[in-house]
Order: structure tokens, then C-alpha cells, then sequence
DNA sequence: TGACAATATATCGTATCACGATATATTCAC
DNA sequence: GTGAATATATCGTGATACGATATATTGTCA
């Protein structure tokens, strides 16, 4: 059997906490709802960023619970529908002007981690 | 009641990920045990980094069980302990050829994934 | 001599989080 | 009309960082 025949299992962990960082950087350049977001991190990323629904959803609200995020939703309807109450719901999100402060604390704090670590990393191996 | 009067709860994770980044990298200097590792790391952090028992340990094990790091025991004598048996007892680590590669992979993936977060960031906030 | 701090290793329980899987509904393309 | 894409959301699992706790030895200082 080949070592990894199906490798659903376990974790990568590739945000390793940035999350955040990433959903607040995305909306720093306007709001955008959440689909959009995934779409515009993927491209961003060259699609080795997935931001999925299992971790994209949880992040919008606990930001939005902080008071970090603010939302507001819209109906999108389609050409042939005449039911006012029917449509693509989309709920868009834009920075608080907390979220934008803290923003910037994050990508200070994130920085000077980063720094620290390099700091760690020997010359040569 | 003040917001935070106790804090001993939750989580700051402040590794992110990066702990096996850390100890291979303090490593690659020379061999190390554990107590020494983490005043290492405090050290060389200006404090910010405290590598705690809880974290350190479970940490340590599983590198060496991943075939990353050796180790081996010593017993230290006190000057006036004429006891054989007894004794301070050091776990020393040393990286082992795999653990050498494996940190080369890592100081290059962490580097790279950084750039990638970097380049989300906005200029202007 | 006795107490306390520092040294040194280790485990346990909890909270958090990233992720895959799953669910539901709408709209577009063919 | 069928399937892919759009759009939101929750659930369960596994990994992990952490504080708390435990145990034993050694150094310091009164």
C-alpha cells in the first residue's frame, strides 16, 4: 500500500493563526462577502491558500461577535425571478473602525513575531 | 467586576506553529537539554518567548519518536553526593541527519508561507 | 539546619482552531 | 432539465499551545 493511497485525515494547518489576519487584510481594500473572499484569497494565493467554509464562516462571525466586522445583507435577484422574497442571499462585510485599528496592531504584532522567529533560524544548517 | 481580573485562562499561542521551528533551529548550534533549551530561547527572545514544561516536553518527544533529534541521558553528581545512583538527570538533544534536512524544509516552507501572508497585507490601512 | 529558590523532567485537562464532511438553497450554462 | 457554480452555514475530529500540577535534586542564605 502506498504511503499516503488517501490522505484525508489529519490536518496541514496552513493558516497557523492568520486567519484573521488574512480576512482583515482582504477587507482592508473593500467590503466584500464571504465567497468572495475565499475566491480572492485562492487567486491572491496562486490556490494554495483555500480559506474553506468549514474555516471561513466560524472566523466572519467570531469577528463580527468582536465587533471587528460589520455586515450587512443583500438579495440578489435573478433576471427571470419575480418573488421579491426569493434570491441569492449575500452578506457582505466591511472593517469596523475597530477592525481597522486592530488591523494594524496585527500586522505590527505579526511582523515583529516573524522577526523574532528569523532571528532563531541559523545561517547555516 | 474589571474585564480581566484573573487571566489564567484561554490562550495566547504564541507559537503559531513554529515551536518544532524553534527547537530544531536552537539545536542546529550544538546540543541542548530541555531546561537549558527553554532559558535559551527566554534569552535569546528578550522574554517573550517562554517555552514552557507543558509545551517543551510533549514537543521534544515527538521530534525524537519523528527521528529528528537523538538523545541521551546524564546523570549529574553533586560535589558532595557520594551516591552513584543518585543525581540530577539531563535529556541532551542533538539533531539527528534527518532532524539537519528536516529544518532546512522548514526554515524554507515557513519562509515561503510568510512572503505569501506578507503579500496580503495592505500598505495603506 | 532549615527554608526557599532554582534546576530538571514529565503528564494532564482545557480551550482553541484548522479542517474535511455535510447540508441547504439559488442561479448559470449547456 | 441536469449538473456545475454560487452562497451560506454547522458538525465532529484531530492537533496543539497552554496553565496547572507533580516529583525530585541542588544551590543559597540566614
Amino acid at each position: 500500500m502506498p504511503d499516503d493511497a488517501s490522505k484525508p485525515v489529519g490536518s496541514s494547518d496552513l493558516l497557523k493563526g492568520a486567519g484573521d489576519l488574512l480576512v482583515l487584510s482582504v477587507l482592508a481594500d473593500g467590503p466584500l462577502y464571504g465567497y468572495a473572499i475565499t475566491k480572492q484569497v485562492a487567486a491572491r494565493s496562486g490556490g494554495s491558500i483555500r480559506l474553506t467554509p468549514g474555516v471561513l464562516y466560524p472566523l466572519l462571525h467570531q469577528l463580527e461577535q468582536s465587533g471587528l466586522l460589520l455586515s450587512n445583507w443583500e438579495t440578489v435577484q435573478a433576471p427571470d425571478n419575480e418573488d421579491e422574497d426569493k434570491g441569492r442571499r449575500r452578506k457582505w462585510y466591511r472593517l469596523s473602525a475597530k477592525g481597522r485599528k486592530r488591523l494594524a496592531q496585527r500586522i505590527a504584532s505579526h511582523r515583529a513575531y516573524q522577526k523574532m522567529i528569523e532571528s532563531f533560524l541559523p545561517d547555516q544548517i
